[in-house]
DNA sequence: GGTTAGCACTCGACTGTGATGAGTGCTAAC
DNA sequence: GTTAGCACTCATCACAGTCGAGTGCTAACC
């Protein structure tokens, strides 16, 4: 659809853009060799990628800057994905050489270097737990009001509430409803606890305990949002002031009331397919971020995906670096699953 | 010091100041109408005042604004503790009325909703875990290289930990540990663990299990930071933003990265005495809010302080709204403590 | 026909100037 | 001790003029 000069154009255009933040002329294009056309061309050439709707021009008597079109074609068909510095792979690869302790901070620790090494904002969704099982239940009585409950799945994740103890009941039972609930349910995936509560535990409770409908109650209470809840990780919020197009104090606003928020955050980095993705501009899920790009990555088991890691940025991204370093970085989260879960 | 008619006038200053941000001049204060005099006659006070150094002047032909001795002063000497709005009261109350489920919940609702109140930035940190004892310790297999470490204190406090399992060691001997442990141990606070560890479990444990060392060791990177962990929860980041002073992208970012900071955070406000505290300007532990405000209240169970919840805004702050709210938090806060741990 | 030099034109960014007005300090009168 | 009056200061704003980067178009060139 485009010439190939075209291409080489285009690819200027943004190149330049990214770099300075600044509208491109035919001049400088011109004189930086690789395109070997005078100014006047490159200028004809302009005009025609305006015209397609690559290219926009902020006022008659300044240069071109990328369209959202643009950059898509951009990222689609020119991005050069130039080698990562030996720094920075090293530094991507000392997340997963520290010893392991939760997955969650892996998770955590990968986001921050991210931030660190792209001076962009990123967000780090946390393992869905969702298709986990349960592996443990425990029931900790503090007082004689309260209690402690501590669910813990398959995958090491555990949750943890303090609950009410209805009133009548004594410490043995609650030990033996605990009993029951471990025999019963470890090993049953989360979302279908509560379905499983009802199904065969009722009745099972009920030749050990007194007040069965509020010992059911409580538990369900317990397991009722575990299955939805997840972790957000930010890094690098500061990043974007950096960035010029963010010197408006309004615009700050509406993008860091969206990062506050996290079930919106949770909508926006976490409806990603699985692999990496360019989300550009509008493309995104949310009004605040409409001028913003981001990049996400899933990180899966057995072809199932966890969580995502994404990079918010300006839509003047270093495409080329980032799409780099997620790519590498899901080799790498792929790796420690695969040795996590065994 | 003073005289009677320099601190009304110190007062209408600030108070003008505090609503407007902008300098105050003579006139406007003498039609304000508490202060009877002439523009003239409170231009010489002003003057008086300025020498004296309560007020300062951005440049010759503006008008006055409190210097931080000047806030000082009005806050020692000035502020009126007007009432809360019934409205204001019952969003405080609600927090409380809820169901009780984890304390930290608590502490983070109340920042949340304080933040929204006051329409600025409110700090809470979590309760310090150091003086808690332990209530239970449980480590969980999820295969034969990791588990799953979990301490409870007596406060309902949990933190969890995945640890590589010593390689050799059996379920059934982890199981011994557990116990060990947990009728050794139980009842003792954190910050005395790893003593009581070395003085009791080693030559108990070595009756039940073969590789004594690894066992401990592991246990012991286990115990090792739970005594120093804090939460702190952030709320209303974005509302510095609406403030005129915070205008420059610069500021913004120097506050902002202090807020992402957690350590130093925990250093600026867990370093607040018992109490309400008002910190003005340079007063601050740390320069970047050096031209801001921090209100503190601790939470205290039996005169212990267990943390702190802090409100962040301008040196230019409400300063009798915020006290207000921060003492009736105060005292929401602490019959809510005596109830949680009866 | 594609490419390029030349040129008039556009328009934002910057600079300098003058007007405006809020606010002051000082003096003298009350 | 208080206040009216007045000259003075200085940030802010609107306006005009200059500058220069960059364009679009035309005509010449290969």
């Amino acid at each position: 659809m485009l010439t190939e000069r075209q291409r080489m154009i285009l690819n200027a255009i943004v190149d330049d853009y990214i770099r300075s933040a600044e509208p491109v002329g035919s001049r400088s294009i011109s004189k930086r060799g690789d395109v070997g056309y005078s100014p006047a061309t490159i200028r004809n050439e302009m005009a025609d990628l305006e015209e397609l709707g690559f290219l926009e021009q902020p006022h008659t008597s300044a240069g071109r800057i990328p369209s959202h079109k643009g950059y898509r074609y951009y990222v689609d068909h020119l991005v050069r994905l130039d080698n990562l510095s030996i720094d920075e792979v090293g530094r991507l690869k000392s997340v997963f050489a520290e010893k392991i302790t939760a997955m969650e901070e892996i998770v955590q620790h990968t986001a921050s270097i991210l931030s660190q090494l792209t001076n962009y904002t990123s967000i780090a969704l946390g393992p869905e737990v969702f298709n986990a099982s349960l592996r443990h239940f425990q029931l900790l009585p503090l007082n004689e009001e309260t209690a402690v409950a501590i669910v813990v799945t398959n995958t090491g994740h555990v949750e943890n509430k303090t609950v009410p103890i209805p009133p009548g009941i004594s410490a043995s039972e609650l030990e033996k409803v605990v009993n029951v609930l471990n025999t019963k349910l470890v090993g049953v995936p989360l979302f279908k606890l509560r379905a499983q509560l009802y199904n065969e535990i009722g009745q099972e409770l009920s030749k050990y305990v007194s007040h069965v409908q509020e010992m059911m109650t409580m538990v369900e209470s317990i397991l009722a949002d575990d299955s939805s809840h997840r972790e957000v990780y930010l890094s690098g919020t500061t990043n974007i002031l950096a960035q010029p197009e963010f010197q408006d104090v309004d615009k700050i606003k509406t993008i860091w009331e969206l990062l506050e928020e996290t079930p919106a955050l949770i909508k926006v980095v976490g409806s990603a397919p699985t692999g990496i993705q360019v989300r550009i501009g509008q493309e995104n899920l949310h009004e605040a971020i409409s001028n913003c790009s981001m990049i996400t990555a899933t990180y899966t088991i057995d072809g199932q995906t966890l969580g995502t890691i994404g990079v918010l940025g300006p839509t003047r991204m270093e495409y080329g670096k980032v799409i780099n370093m997620m790519n590498h970085l899901s080799g790498q989260l792929a790796l420690f699953m695969r040795r996590w879960y065994k």
